[in-house]
DNA sequence: GTATGTGAACCACTTCACAGCA
DNA sequence: TGCTGTGAAGTGGTTCACATAC
């Protein structure tokens, strides 16, 4: 692949992709970067610019052929295949991730499950056994997983992206509400919802003293 | 207050927040921009930055006081008070999230929870009772909260945004995974975790390719 | 006629670099 | 001396606007 993409892009490339996919699911055959925007609260512009990164994939004059692009966007992301992930930490929020059923259907699969607490080691949860946390590096050198699911308290999580990074994981999903570090190449992504809400509170704070 | 603070500088805010908080508890009184910087992953002008937004907070030569600019933050964000939220959707999801632990010590706290099923409305999770979604509107009409919580299924989620649009909610959380649309003055923000681990795995791919 | 693809113009955010103050 | 606060410079991303193709 030619220069670098921006970041961005790549993280809006998924939305994309999902809207494609219901338009697909509707049975629309074509779709303009016009409407497609008006969907998704984006420009045509942007569309059109993010998706001249990869190729040309419309027809002028037409629009884009849905199920063709979704193909595309799909095979950029690497949606067309399954991915394997290992959880870490399986109290309330790891179980709920465990039984949670919206993973499976996009491809992700969580193949392993580790935690520290005799608790819950050796149950099985969501068809997965649960291990040792101490076994982890081990156990992710013998079955090579892509992607780590970090629901470990805030105290630890650090430690624990730091022994995902060691097994050679390059991309991690981050539900604890650390500011966790990585090295270059490896990617995370943070699930927090309590900093969305706090960045909200800011403006609902000055509505109330002004308008309103 | 003066010119538009970027959305960015705003969404950072709680991030800078929470160290300061970790510091506070540590005991710590002073900080440098440049160590608070290396603990978020942020550069120190970046902060500097950010913070001179709304106001002069530090020392010159020394750095910042903590629990000095930790409190000033939290003014700012309007974290010094308690927000109510309501919950739409009381499925799996709905159910993790009354049981959450994490947002109480925020002062985020659920206080209506409502549904469709009957399978749910009536039973109380969490120390709330589920009523019929049908009586949102009046009962947001009694009962003012501020932000909404969405996590009903994808196919209705943007008709519930509708409707708490409509109940005068100004900031909402989405679970659901669609583009929802709000009108401007109202604030959106997504928790999506399938979106994030699709955007990671085009990383995840180009690496397959090349190295590693 | 209509909608894409894309250089160029524009805008917004980040980083620099240094004056100013403790 | 050390670190903040901030205009100015730099960078990166978005939007424009039009040539191009169907």
């Amino acid at each position: 692949m030619p220069i670098e993409i921006p970041e961005v892009v790549i993280e809006r490339l998924p939305v994309y992709a999902r809207a494609l996919a219901d338009l697909e699911a509707q049975g629309r055959e074509v779709v303009s970067s016009q409407e497609l925007g008006e969907k998704l609260g984006v420009t045509p512009a942007q569309i059109r610019k993010d998706l001249s990164y990869f190729g040309r994939f419309g027809k002028q004059g037409r629009g884009y052929n849905v199920r063709r692009l979704s193909e595309h966007l799909r095979h950029i992301l690497g949606l067309d295949r399954t991915w394997d992930m290992v959880l870490i930490g399986v109290g309330p929020l790891g179980q709920a991730i465990l039984h949670y059923g919206g993973f499976a259907p996009q491809g992700f699969r969580v193949v392993e499950a580790f935690d520290a607490s005799p608790a819950v080691i050796g149950r099985t949860i969501g068809g997965i056994v649960v291990r040792d946390v101490r076994d982890l590096k081990q156990r992710l050198a013998e079955r090579k997983v892509d992607i780590g699911i970090v629901a470990v308290p805030a105290a630890v999580a650090q430690e624990v992206i730091d022994t995902l990074v060691e097994c050679g994981i390059k991309a991690i999903l981050n539900y604890a509400p650390i500011a966790a570090q990585v090295p270059p190449g490896v990617h995370i992504r943070r699930v927090d919802p309590v900093l969305e809400l706090q960045s909200m509170t800011y403006y609902l704070k000055s509505q109330d003293g002004a308008a309103k």
